[in-house]
DNA sequence: GCCAGAGTAATACGTACGTATTATATATGT
DNA sequence: ACATATATAATACGTACGTATTACTCTGGC
Protein backbone atom coordinates (compact mmCIF):
# COMPACT_ATOMS: atom_id res chain seq x y z
CA UNK A 1 0.00 0.00 0.00
CA UNK A 2 3.12 2.14 0.23
CA UNK A 3 3.85 4.88 -2.44
CA UNK A 4 6.52 2.94 -3.99
CA UNK A 5 4.65 -0.02 -4.85
CA UNK A 6 1.41 1.86 -6.03
CA UNK A 7 0.48 1.27 -9.67
CA UNK A 8 1.72 4.77 -10.93
CA UNK A 9 -1.68 4.34 -14.10
CA UNK A 10 -3.74 4.22 -10.90
CA UNK A 11 -3.07 7.09 -9.49
CA UNK A 12 -3.34 11.11 -9.95
CA UNK A 13 0.19 11.55 -11.05
CA UNK A 14 0.18 14.41 -13.40
CA UNK A 15 3.81 13.36 -14.61
CA UNK A 16 4.73 10.47 -16.52
CA UNK A 17 8.15 10.52 -16.89
CA UNK A 18 9.59 9.04 -20.27
CA UNK A 19 12.12 6.71 -18.77
CA UNK A 20 9.40 4.81 -16.98
CA UNK A 21 7.72 4.18 -20.31
CA UNK A 22 10.58 2.89 -22.12
CA UNK A 23 11.13 0.70 -19.18
CA UNK A 24 7.13 -0.61 -19.14
CA UNK A 25 7.75 -1.48 -22.56
CA UNK A 26 11.06 -3.20 -21.94
CA UNK A 27 9.24 -5.16 -19.43
CA UNK A 28 6.00 -5.98 -21.45
CA UNK A 29 8.17 -7.24 -24.36
CA UNK A 30 10.17 -8.97 -22.17
CA UNK A 31 7.09 -10.68 -20.62
CA UNK A 32 5.13 -11.65 -23.73
CA UNK A 33 8.18 -13.42 -25.63
CA UNK A 34 9.01 -15.38 -22.02
CA UNK A 35 5.18 -15.79 -21.56
CA UNK A 36 5.13 -17.55 -25.40
CA UNK A 37 8.31 -19.57 -24.54
CA UNK A 38 7.68 -21.28 -21.12
CA UNK A 39 4.31 -20.52 -20.34
CA UNK A 40 2.72 -17.82 -18.20
CA UNK A 41 2.94 -20.10 -15.36
CA UNK A 42 6.23 -20.84 -15.99
CA UNK A 43 7.67 -17.13 -15.40
CA UNK A 44 8.36 -15.70 -12.53
CA UNK A 45 8.50 -11.33 -11.71
CA UNK A 46 12.09 -11.72 -11.03
CA UNK A 47 12.87 -13.59 -14.39
CA UNK A 48 10.87 -11.16 -16.21
CA UNK A 49 12.82 -8.28 -14.48
CA UNK A 50 16.09 -9.94 -15.22
CA UNK A 51 15.24 -10.40 -18.74
CA UNK A 52 14.20 -6.66 -19.34
CA UNK A 53 17.67 -6.05 -17.95
CA UNK A 54 16.16 -4.42 -14.86
CA UNK A 55 18.90 -5.11 -11.93
CA UNK A 56 16.15 -3.96 -9.46
CA UNK A 57 13.85 -7.01 -8.46
CA UNK A 58 10.41 -5.07 -8.18
CA UNK A 59 10.10 -2.90 -11.04
CA UNK A 60 6.84 -5.27 -12.54
CA UNK A 61 5.58 -5.27 -9.05
CA UNK A 62 5.76 -0.84 -9.13
CA UNK A 63 4.85 -0.65 -12.93
CA UNK A 64 2.03 -3.25 -13.21
CA UNK A 65 1.43 -4.63 -9.50
CA UNK A 66 1.24 -8.83 -10.22
CA UNK A 67 1.06 -10.66 -13.23
CA UNK A 68 -2.63 -10.11 -13.80
CA UNK A 69 -1.22 -6.74 -14.49
CA UNK A 70 1.21 -7.11 -16.94
CA UNK A 71 -1.23 -9.86 -18.78
CA UNK A 72 -3.03 -6.74 -19.10
CA UNK A 73 -0.33 -3.96 -19.98
CA UNK A 74 0.33 -7.27 -22.80
CA UNK A 75 -3.11 -7.22 -24.16
CA UNK A 76 -3.61 -3.49 -24.04
CA UNK A 77 -0.30 -3.40 -26.24
CA UNK A 78 -1.95 -5.06 -29.01
CA UNK A 79 -5.49 -5.42 -28.68
CA UNK A 80 -6.27 -1.46 -29.91
CA UNK A 81 -4.68 -2.49 -33.72
CA UNK A 82 -6.82 -5.85 -33.77
CA UNK A 83 -9.83 -3.19 -32.81
CA UNK A 84 -9.23 -0.83 -34.82
CA UNK A 85 -9.16 -3.38 -37.95
CA UNK A 86 -11.63 -5.38 -36.75
CA UNK A 87 -14.15 -1.92 -37.07
CA UNK A 88 -12.40 -1.16 -40.06
CA UNK A 89 -14.12 -4.42 -41.94
CA UNK A 90 -17.21 -4.34 -40.34
CA UNK A 91 -17.43 -1.39 -41.54
CA UNK A 92 -17.18 -2.52 -44.80
CA UNK A 93 -19.41 -5.54 -44.64
CA UNK A 94 -22.03 -3.19 -43.15
CA UNK A 95 -22.08 -0.56 -45.76
CA UNK A 96 -22.06 -3.34 -48.51
CA UNK A 97 -25.65 -3.71 -47.31
CA UNK A 98 -25.55 -7.35 -46.83
CA UNK A 99 -24.19 -9.62 -44.14
CA UNK A 100 -21.89 -12.28 -45.80
CA UNK A 101 -20.70 -14.83 -43.88
CA UNK A 102 -17.54 -15.46 -45.40
CA UNK A 103 -16.66 -11.69 -44.84
CA UNK A 104 -17.76 -11.88 -41.34
CA UNK A 105 -15.02 -14.82 -40.55
CA UNK A 106 -12.54 -12.88 -42.51
CA UNK A 107 -13.28 -10.08 -39.70
CA UNK A 108 -12.55 -12.49 -36.96
CA UNK A 109 -9.45 -14.21 -38.52
CA UNK A 110 -7.98 -11.90 -40.48
CA UNK A 111 -7.18 -9.02 -37.52
CA UNK A 112 -5.69 -11.73 -35.34
CA UNK A 113 -3.66 -13.25 -38.23
CA UNK A 114 -1.73 -10.15 -39.22
CA UNK A 115 -0.02 -10.59 -35.86
CA UNK A 116 1.25 -13.16 -37.54
CA UNK A 117 3.40 -10.41 -39.54
CA UNK A 118 3.76 -8.03 -36.50
CA UNK A 119 7.69 -8.06 -35.25
CA UNK A 120 6.98 -6.42 -32.03
CA UNK A 121 5.52 -9.39 -30.22
CA UNK A 122 2.56 -10.08 -32.75
CA UNK A 123 3.16 -14.08 -32.39
CA UNK A 124 4.02 -14.17 -28.93
CA UNK A 125 0.89 -12.26 -28.29
CA UNK A 126 -0.96 -14.92 -30.00
CA UNK A 127 0.66 -17.68 -28.63
CA UNK A 128 -0.01 -16.13 -24.81
CA UNK A 129 -4.25 -15.45 -25.58
CA UNK A 130 -3.80 -19.47 -26.32
CA UNK A 131 -2.90 -19.72 -23.19
CA UNK A 132 -5.24 -17.81 -21.35
CA UNK A 133 -8.57 -19.64 -22.91
CA UNK A 134 -8.56 -22.23 -20.39
CA UNK A 135 -6.29 -20.72 -17.76
CA UNK A 136 -7.99 -21.58 -14.06
CA UNK A 137 -6.24 -17.80 -12.75
CA UNK A 138 -6.63 -15.26 -15.75
CA UNK A 139 -9.55 -16.97 -18.27
CA UNK A 140 -9.37 -15.26 -21.09
CA UNK A 141 -12.74 -14.61 -21.34
CA UNK A 142 -13.19 -12.93 -18.06
CA UNK A 143 -10.09 -10.55 -19.01
CA UNK A 144 -12.13 -9.94 -21.84
CA UNK A 145 -15.20 -9.29 -19.64
CA UNK A 146 -12.79 -6.21 -17.72
CA UNK A 147 -11.57 -4.44 -21.27
CA UNK A 148 -13.84 -2.78 -24.00
CA UNK A 149 -14.34 -5.05 -26.30
CA UNK A 150 -16.83 -3.18 -29.04
CA UNK A 151 -15.70 -4.76 -32.20
CA UNK A 152 -15.37 -8.56 -30.87
CA UNK A 153 -19.21 -7.84 -29.38
CA UNK A 154 -19.97 -6.23 -32.64
CA UNK A 155 -18.50 -9.56 -34.55
CA UNK A 156 -20.47 -11.87 -32.47
CA UNK A 157 -23.58 -10.12 -33.03
CA UNK A 158 -23.42 -9.68 -36.92
CA UNK A 159 -22.71 -13.28 -37.34
CA UNK A 160 -25.23 -14.24 -34.82
CA UNK A 161 -27.29 -12.03 -36.85
CA UNK A 162 -25.83 -13.89 -40.14
CA UNK A 163 -26.91 -17.71 -38.87
CA UNK A 164 -30.87 -17.33 -38.17
CA UNK A 165 -31.27 -21.16 -38.79
CA UNK A 166 -29.33 -22.66 -36.31
CA UNK A 167 -30.66 -22.93 -32.48
CA UNK A 168 -29.65 -20.34 -30.41
CA UNK A 169 -28.15 -23.30 -28.09
CA UNK A 170 -26.19 -24.66 -30.53
CA UNK A 171 -25.04 -21.24 -31.89
CA UNK A 172 -23.57 -20.64 -28.60
CA UNK A 173 -22.00 -23.76 -27.81
CA UNK A 174 -20.25 -23.82 -31.31
CA UNK A 175 -18.78 -19.99 -31.01
CA UNK A 176 -17.23 -20.50 -27.86
CA UNK A 177 -15.49 -23.92 -29.72
CA UNK A 178 -14.62 -21.85 -32.32
CA UNK A 179 -12.40 -19.42 -30.47
CA UNK A 180 -10.48 -23.14 -29.80
CA UNK A 181 -10.25 -23.56 -32.83
CA UNK A 182 -9.16 -20.26 -33.90
CA UNK A 183 -7.11 -19.37 -30.98
CA UNK A 184 -4.88 -22.74 -30.95
CA UNK A 185 -4.54 -23.03 -34.66
CA UNK A 186 -3.21 -19.86 -34.77
CA UNK A 187 -0.91 -20.40 -31.96
CA UNK A 188 -0.01 -23.11 -33.31
CA UNK A 189 0.76 -22.03 -37.05
CA UNK A 190 2.97 -19.03 -35.17
CA UNK A 191 4.89 -21.79 -32.95
CA UNK A 192 6.26 -23.47 -35.92
CA UNK A 193 6.15 -20.43 -38.14
CA UNK A 194 8.87 -18.75 -35.59
CA UNK A 195 10.58 -22.04 -35.07
CA UNK A 196 10.94 -22.18 -38.81
CA UNK A 197 11.38 -18.71 -39.50
CA UNK A 198 8.78 -17.72 -42.32
CA UNK A 199 6.44 -20.47 -43.71
CA UNK A 200 5.20 -23.48 -41.34
CA UNK A 201 3.59 -26.71 -42.09
CA UNK A 202 4.78 -25.92 -45.85
CA UNK A 203 2.01 -23.84 -46.05
CA UNK A 204 2.39 -20.39 -46.77
CA UNK A 205 0.38 -17.34 -44.81
CA UNK A 206 -2.08 -16.48 -46.94
CA UNK A 207 -3.40 -20.26 -47.79
CA UNK A 208 -3.34 -20.83 -44.15
CA UNK A 209 -5.15 -17.93 -43.33
CA UNK A 210 -7.59 -18.50 -45.79
CA UNK A 211 -7.80 -22.44 -44.71
CA UNK A 212 -8.64 -21.05 -41.26
CA UNK A 213 -11.61 -18.87 -42.42
CA UNK A 214 -13.23 -22.05 -44.52
CA UNK A 215 -13.09 -23.37 -41.49
CA UNK A 216 -14.86 -20.78 -39.49
CA UNK A 217 -17.22 -20.48 -41.90
CA UNK A 218 -17.84 -24.45 -42.22
CA UNK A 219 -18.04 -24.32 -38.45
CA UNK A 220 -20.93 -21.24 -38.04
CA UNK A 221 -23.25 -22.27 -41.43
CA UNK A 222 -23.45 -26.11 -41.37
CA UNK A 223 -26.92 -26.54 -40.40
CA UNK A 224 -27.45 -29.56 -37.34
CA UNK A 225 -27.42 -32.34 -38.66
CA UNK A 226 -31.08 -34.69 -38.42
CA UNK A 227 -29.10 -36.83 -35.37
CA UNK A 228 -28.82 -33.44 -33.60
CA UNK A 229 -31.96 -32.40 -34.41
CA UNK A 230 -33.70 -35.78 -32.90
CA UNK A 231 -31.51 -34.89 -29.82
CA UNK A 232 -32.65 -31.28 -29.16
CA UNK A 233 -36.13 -32.59 -30.60
CA UNK A 234 -36.26 -35.44 -27.80
CA UNK A 235 -34.51 -32.90 -25.29
CA UNK A 236 -37.64 -30.45 -25.25
CA UNK A 237 -40.28 -33.32 -24.13
CA UNK A 238 -39.45 -33.16 -20.37
CA UNK A 239 -41.92 -36.05 -19.51
CA UNK A 240 -40.11 -38.13 -21.71
CA UNK A 241 -36.94 -39.50 -19.81
CA UNK A 242 -33.62 -39.10 -21.99
CA UNK A 243 -31.60 -42.31 -22.30
CA UNK A 244 -28.09 -42.67 -21.24
CA UNK A 245 -27.16 -43.37 -24.04
CA UNK B 1 19.54 -43.00 -8.49
CA UNK B 2 19.27 -44.08 -5.21
CA UNK B 3 16.63 -47.12 -4.64
CA UNK B 4 14.78 -45.46 -2.86
CA UNK B 5 13.09 -42.89 -5.51
CA UNK B 6 13.51 -45.46 -8.32
CA UNK B 7 9.85 -46.27 -10.08
CA UNK B 8 9.52 -49.17 -8.62
CA UNK B 9 7.38 -50.02 -11.99
CA UNK B 10 10.70 -49.28 -13.72
CA UNK B 11 12.44 -52.01 -11.79
CA UNK B 12 12.39 -55.84 -11.90
CA UNK B 13 10.82 -56.18 -8.33
CA UNK B 14 8.78 -59.13 -8.42
CA UNK B 15 5.94 -57.91 -5.71
CA UNK B 16 3.63 -55.20 -5.90
CA UNK B 17 2.84 -54.11 -2.23
CA UNK B 18 -1.70 -53.48 -1.98
CA UNK B 19 -0.90 -50.49 -0.09
CA UNK B 20 1.14 -49.02 -2.51
CA UNK B 21 -1.36 -49.58 -5.88
CA UNK B 22 -3.97 -47.97 -2.86
CA UNK B 23 -1.14 -44.92 -2.33
CA UNK B 24 -0.55 -44.35 -6.43
CA UNK B 25 -4.30 -44.20 -7.30
CA UNK B 26 -4.87 -41.70 -4.21
CA UNK B 27 -2.13 -39.58 -5.84
CA UNK B 28 -3.56 -39.60 -9.28
CA UNK B 29 -6.70 -38.98 -8.21
CA UNK B 30 -5.30 -36.25 -6.23
CA UNK B 31 -3.27 -34.71 -9.07
CA UNK B 32 -5.96 -34.88 -11.86
CA UNK B 33 -8.48 -32.87 -9.68
CA UNK B 34 -5.90 -30.54 -8.65
CA UNK B 35 -4.62 -30.20 -12.01
CA UNK B 36 -8.17 -29.65 -13.76
CA UNK B 37 -8.85 -27.10 -11.36
CA UNK B 38 -5.45 -25.29 -10.42
CA UNK B 39 -3.65 -26.04 -13.55
CA UNK B 40 -1.16 -28.11 -14.14
CA UNK B 41 2.28 -25.41 -13.50
CA UNK B 42 -0.31 -24.54 -10.49
CA UNK B 43 0.08 -27.24 -8.44
CA UNK B 44 2.90 -28.82 -6.67
CA UNK B 45 4.41 -32.21 -5.87
CA UNK B 46 3.82 -31.62 -2.10
CA UNK B 47 0.41 -29.92 -2.69
CA UNK B 48 -0.68 -33.59 -4.49
CA UNK B 49 0.96 -35.30 -1.49
CA UNK B 50 -1.53 -33.39 1.12
CA UNK B 51 -4.05 -33.90 -0.94
CA UNK B 52 -4.09 -37.52 -1.13
CA UNK B 53 -3.82 -37.59 2.67
CA UNK B 54 0.44 -38.46 2.56
CA UNK B 55 2.33 -36.75 5.19
CA UNK B 56 4.83 -38.04 3.62
CA UNK B 57 6.85 -34.94 1.52
CA UNK B 58 8.03 -37.27 -1.14
CA UNK B 59 5.57 -39.97 -1.79
CA UNK B 60 4.83 -38.71 -5.13
CA UNK B 61 9.15 -38.82 -6.02
CA UNK B 62 9.21 -42.19 -4.85
CA UNK B 63 5.81 -43.75 -6.83
CA UNK B 64 6.29 -41.69 -10.16
CA UNK B 65 9.45 -39.82 -9.78
CA UNK B 66 8.37 -36.31 -11.11
CA UNK B 67 5.42 -34.44 -12.76
CA UNK B 68 5.66 -35.74 -16.18
CA UNK B 69 5.36 -39.18 -14.37
CA UNK B 70 2.26 -38.26 -12.60
CA UNK B 71 0.67 -36.77 -16.11
CA UNK B 72 1.58 -40.25 -17.41
CA UNK B 73 0.17 -41.65 -14.94
CA UNK B 74 -3.03 -39.98 -15.56
CA UNK B 75 -2.88 -40.49 -19.38
CA UNK B 76 -2.88 -44.21 -18.46
CA UNK B 77 -5.44 -44.08 -16.75
CA UNK B 78 -8.05 -42.85 -18.63
CA UNK B 79 -6.95 -43.80 -22.10
CA UNK B 80 -7.01 -47.49 -22.18
CA UNK B 81 -10.46 -47.08 -21.92
CA UNK B 82 -10.90 -44.64 -24.80
CA UNK B 83 -8.54 -46.75 -27.04
CA UNK B 84 -10.62 -49.58 -26.55
CA UNK B 85 -13.77 -48.15 -27.04
CA UNK B 86 -12.54 -46.15 -30.46
CA UNK B 87 -11.41 -49.12 -31.99
CA UNK B 88 -15.14 -50.90 -31.01
CA UNK B 89 -16.32 -47.96 -33.15
CA UNK B 90 -13.90 -47.93 -35.92
CA UNK B 91 -14.59 -52.08 -36.36
CA UNK B 92 -17.88 -51.43 -37.20
CA UNK B 93 -17.50 -49.17 -39.45
CA UNK B 94 -15.11 -51.14 -41.27
CA UNK B 95 -16.63 -53.97 -41.30
CA UNK B 96 -20.13 -52.01 -42.68
CA UNK B 97 -17.91 -50.95 -45.95
CA UNK B 98 -18.11 -47.77 -46.28
CA UNK B 99 -16.20 -44.49 -44.87
CA UNK B 100 -18.94 -42.49 -43.79
CA UNK B 101 -17.53 -39.28 -42.34
CA UNK B 102 -19.97 -38.90 -39.88
CA UNK B 103 -19.35 -41.96 -38.15
CA UNK B 104 -15.65 -41.27 -38.12
CA UNK B 105 -16.37 -38.35 -36.23
CA UNK B 106 -18.41 -40.18 -33.86
CA UNK B 107 -15.62 -41.76 -33.11
CA UNK B 108 -13.51 -39.19 -32.77
CA UNK B 109 -15.88 -37.75 -30.52
CA UNK B 110 -17.87 -40.51 -28.69
CA UNK B 111 -14.99 -41.98 -26.35
CA UNK B 112 -13.69 -38.81 -25.04
CA UNK B 113 -17.28 -37.39 -24.59
CA UNK B 114 -18.09 -40.52 -22.29
CA UNK B 115 -15.24 -39.90 -20.04
CA UNK B 116 -18.26 -36.34 -19.07
CA UNK B 117 -20.16 -39.18 -17.23
CA UNK B 118 -17.04 -41.15 -15.57
CA UNK B 119 -17.48 -40.10 -12.12
CA UNK B 120 -13.91 -41.16 -11.03
CA UNK B 121 -12.01 -38.24 -12.68
CA UNK B 122 -13.40 -38.49 -16.41
CA UNK B 123 -14.15 -34.39 -16.40
CA UNK B 124 -10.61 -33.51 -14.74
CA UNK B 125 -8.71 -35.91 -17.73
CA UNK B 126 -10.77 -33.58 -20.19
CA UNK B 127 -9.45 -30.84 -18.70
CA UNK B 128 -5.68 -31.58 -18.18
CA UNK B 129 -5.77 -33.04 -21.88
CA UNK B 130 -6.84 -29.40 -22.94
CA UNK B 131 -4.34 -27.78 -20.83
CA UNK B 132 -1.94 -30.23 -22.14
CA UNK B 133 -2.21 -29.00 -25.85
CA UNK B 134 -0.48 -25.78 -25.82
CA UNK B 135 1.94 -26.79 -22.75
CA UNK B 136 5.72 -25.62 -23.40
CA UNK B 137 7.13 -28.57 -20.62
CA UNK B 138 4.86 -31.43 -21.67
CA UNK B 139 3.03 -30.71 -24.90
CA UNK B 140 0.03 -33.43 -25.98
CA UNK B 141 1.64 -34.18 -29.28
CA UNK B 142 5.00 -35.34 -27.32
CA UNK B 143 3.23 -37.31 -24.70
CA UNK B 144 1.42 -38.72 -26.76
CA UNK B 145 4.48 -39.71 -29.32
CA UNK B 146 5.89 -41.75 -26.09
CA UNK B 147 2.78 -44.05 -25.27
CA UNK B 148 1.13 -46.41 -28.09
CA UNK B 149 -2.22 -44.71 -28.99
CA UNK B 150 -2.68 -46.54 -32.22
CA UNK B 151 -6.64 -46.04 -32.21
CA UNK B 152 -6.06 -42.44 -32.29
CA UNK B 153 -3.30 -43.04 -35.44
CA UNK B 154 -6.01 -45.96 -37.10
CA UNK B 155 -8.64 -42.73 -37.44
CA UNK B 156 -6.50 -39.99 -38.50
CA UNK B 157 -5.71 -42.65 -41.39
CA UNK B 158 -9.42 -43.56 -41.81
CA UNK B 159 -10.57 -40.01 -41.87
CA UNK B 160 -7.54 -38.61 -44.02
CA UNK B 161 -8.74 -41.57 -46.99
CA UNK B 162 -12.59 -40.71 -46.39
CA UNK B 163 -11.71 -37.00 -47.72
CA UNK B 164 -9.53 -37.39 -50.73
CA UNK B 165 -10.55 -34.08 -52.30
CA UNK B 166 -9.04 -31.82 -49.60
CA UNK B 167 -5.35 -30.96 -50.98
CA UNK B 168 -3.16 -32.12 -48.17
CA UNK B 169 -1.62 -29.51 -46.47
CA UNK B 170 -4.98 -28.04 -45.93
CA UNK B 171 -5.91 -31.16 -44.33
CA UNK B 172 -2.85 -31.20 -42.04
CA UNK B 173 -3.63 -27.98 -40.99
CA UNK B 174 -7.40 -28.74 -40.21
CA UNK B 175 -6.85 -32.09 -38.67
CA UNK B 176 -4.58 -29.97 -35.93
CA UNK B 177 -7.02 -27.49 -35.53
CA UNK B 178 -9.70 -29.99 -34.58
CA UNK B 179 -7.94 -30.76 -31.91
CA UNK B 180 -7.69 -27.20 -30.37
CA UNK B 181 -11.71 -27.14 -31.42
CA UNK B 182 -12.60 -30.62 -29.40
CA UNK B 183 -10.40 -30.60 -26.59
CA UNK B 184 -10.91 -26.91 -25.92
CA UNK B 185 -15.03 -27.64 -26.32
CA UNK B 186 -15.09 -30.67 -24.49
CA UNK B 187 -12.95 -29.19 -21.44
CA UNK B 188 -15.24 -25.93 -21.42
CA UNK B 189 -18.39 -28.04 -21.40
CA UNK B 190 -16.74 -30.22 -18.83
CA UNK B 191 -15.66 -27.17 -16.51
CA UNK B 192 -19.61 -25.85 -16.57
CA UNK B 193 -20.79 -29.03 -15.95
CA UNK B 194 -19.17 -29.87 -13.38
CA UNK B 195 -19.97 -26.50 -11.73
CA UNK B 196 -24.01 -26.48 -12.86
CA UNK B 197 -23.65 -30.56 -11.49
CA UNK B 198 -25.36 -31.54 -14.65
CA UNK B 199 -26.16 -29.98 -18.01
CA UNK B 200 -24.43 -26.95 -18.97
CA UNK B 201 -25.23 -24.13 -20.87
CA UNK B 202 -28.52 -25.25 -21.02
CA UNK B 203 -27.64 -27.90 -23.54
CA UNK B 204 -28.11 -31.09 -22.64
CA UNK B 205 -24.86 -33.65 -23.15
CA UNK B 206 -26.28 -35.93 -25.95
CA UNK B 207 -27.14 -32.56 -27.83
CA UNK B 208 -23.76 -31.11 -26.95
CA UNK B 209 -22.08 -34.40 -28.39
CA UNK B 210 -24.21 -34.52 -31.54
CA UNK B 211 -23.28 -30.71 -32.11
CA UNK B 212 -19.80 -31.51 -31.64
CA UNK B 213 -19.87 -34.08 -34.05
CA UNK B 214 -21.65 -31.82 -36.92
CA UNK B 215 -18.95 -29.37 -36.25
CA UNK B 216 -16.22 -32.10 -36.82
CA UNK B 217 -17.96 -33.10 -39.90
CA UNK B 218 -18.08 -29.35 -41.13
CA UNK B 219 -14.39 -28.80 -40.48
CA UNK B 220 -13.60 -31.93 -42.30
CA UNK B 221 -15.91 -32.29 -45.53
CA UNK B 222 -15.94 -28.40 -46.44
CA UNK B 223 -14.06 -28.02 -49.47
CA UNK B 224 -12.21 -25.55 -49.53
CA UNK B 225 -13.44 -22.26 -50.74
CA UNK B 226 -12.80 -20.20 -54.27
CA UNK B 227 -10.65 -17.71 -52.52
CA UNK B 228 -8.55 -20.26 -50.61
CA UNK B 229 -7.54 -22.50 -53.87
CA UNK B 230 -6.80 -19.04 -55.82
CA UNK B 231 -4.06 -18.31 -52.88
CA UNK B 232 -3.23 -21.73 -53.31
CA UNK B 233 -2.64 -22.05 -57.06
CA UNK B 234 -0.52 -18.63 -56.54
CA UNK B 235 1.67 -20.30 -54.25
CA UNK B 236 2.76 -22.77 -56.42
CA UNK B 237 3.86 -20.07 -58.74
CA UNK B 238 7.48 -19.96 -57.61
CA UNK B 239 8.54 -17.26 -60.03
CA UNK B 240 6.01 -14.76 -59.07
CA UNK B 241 6.20 -13.02 -55.58
CA UNK B 242 2.94 -13.34 -53.41
CA UNK B 243 1.88 -10.28 -52.57
CA UNK B 244 1.64 -9.04 -48.65
CA UNK B 245 -1.61 -8.95 -48.26
C1' DG C 1 6.22 -66.57 13.22
C1' DC C 2 9.82 -64.29 11.04
C1' DC C 3 12.56 -61.70 8.00
C1' DA C 4 13.84 -59.13 3.81
C1' DG C 5 12.35 -55.53 1.43
C1' DA C 6 8.80 -52.43 -0.23
C1' DG C 7 6.35 -48.53 1.44
C1' DT C 8 5.80 -44.58 4.48
C1' DA C 9 7.36 -41.06 7.60
C1' DA C 10 10.45 -37.49 9.45
C1' DT C 11 13.81 -34.27 8.86
C1' DA C 12 17.20 -31.28 6.73
C1' DC C 13 19.47 -28.50 2.95
C1' DG C 14 19.88 -25.19 -0.74
C1' DT C 15 17.37 -22.33 -3.87
C1' DA C 16 14.01 -19.22 -5.69
C1' DC C 17 10.05 -16.86 -5.08
C1' DG C 18 6.92 -12.69 -3.71
C1' DT C 19 6.94 -8.89 -0.85
C1' DA C 20 8.47 -5.02 2.00
C1' DT C 21 11.68 -1.48 3.23
C1' DT C 22 15.10 1.73 2.57
C1' DA C 23 18.34 4.31 -0.14
C1' DT C 24 20.06 6.48 -4.38
C1' DA C 25 19.61 8.63 -8.84
C1' DT C 26 17.32 11.32 -12.31
C1' DA C 27 13.79 13.57 -15.06
C1' DT C 28 10.33 17.18 -15.00
C1' DG C 29 7.98 21.66 -13.62
C1' DT C 30 8.90 25.87 -11.77
C1' DA D 1 19.25 25.97 -11.35
C1' DC D 2 16.78 23.93 -7.98
C1' DA D 3 13.54 21.16 -5.45
C1' DT D 4 10.38 17.52 -5.56
C1' DA D 5 8.32 13.60 -6.88
C1' DT D 6 9.12 9.74 -9.70
C1' DA D 7 11.92 5.94 -11.09
C1' DT D 8 15.47 2.61 -10.13
C1' DA D 9 18.53 0.15 -7.08
C1' DA D 10 19.94 -2.53 -3.04
C1' DT D 11 18.95 -5.33 0.65
C1' DA D 12 16.38 -8.23 3.84
C1' DC D 13 12.58 -11.40 5.44
C1' DG D 14 9.45 -15.27 5.51
C1' DT D 15 7.65 -19.01 2.88
C1' DA D 16 7.37 -22.84 -0.22
C1' DC D 17 9.48 -25.61 -3.32
C1' DG D 18 12.29 -29.87 -5.07
C1' DT D 19 15.52 -33.01 -3.52
C1' DA D 20 18.23 -36.03 -0.54
C1' DT D 21 18.95 -38.68 3.50
C1' DT D 22 17.71 -41.35 7.28
C1' DA D 23 14.69 -43.91 10.18
C1' DC D 24 10.47 -46.38 11.01
C1' DT D 25 6.38 -49.59 9.73
C1' DC D 26 4.14 -53.02 7.75
C1' DT D 27 3.11 -56.26 3.92
C1' DG D 28 4.02 -60.64 1.68
C1' DG D 29 6.64 -65.00 1.01
C1' DC D 30 8.75 -68.72 3.28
Amino acid sequence: MSAAVSNPDSGLNSTVRSDAVATRLRIVAAAERLFAERGIDGVSLQQINRAAGQRNRSAVQYHFGNKEGVIHAILDKHTAGIERRRHELLDEIEASGKLELRRLAEALVIPLAEKLDDPDGGIAFLRVNAQLIGHPDFPLLELHAQRVNRGADRLHRLTARACPDLPMELWMSRWLALGGLLFHGMADYAHLTERNGGAALNIPRSVFVSNMVDCAVAVMEVPQSPETDAELERSRRPDEETPHV
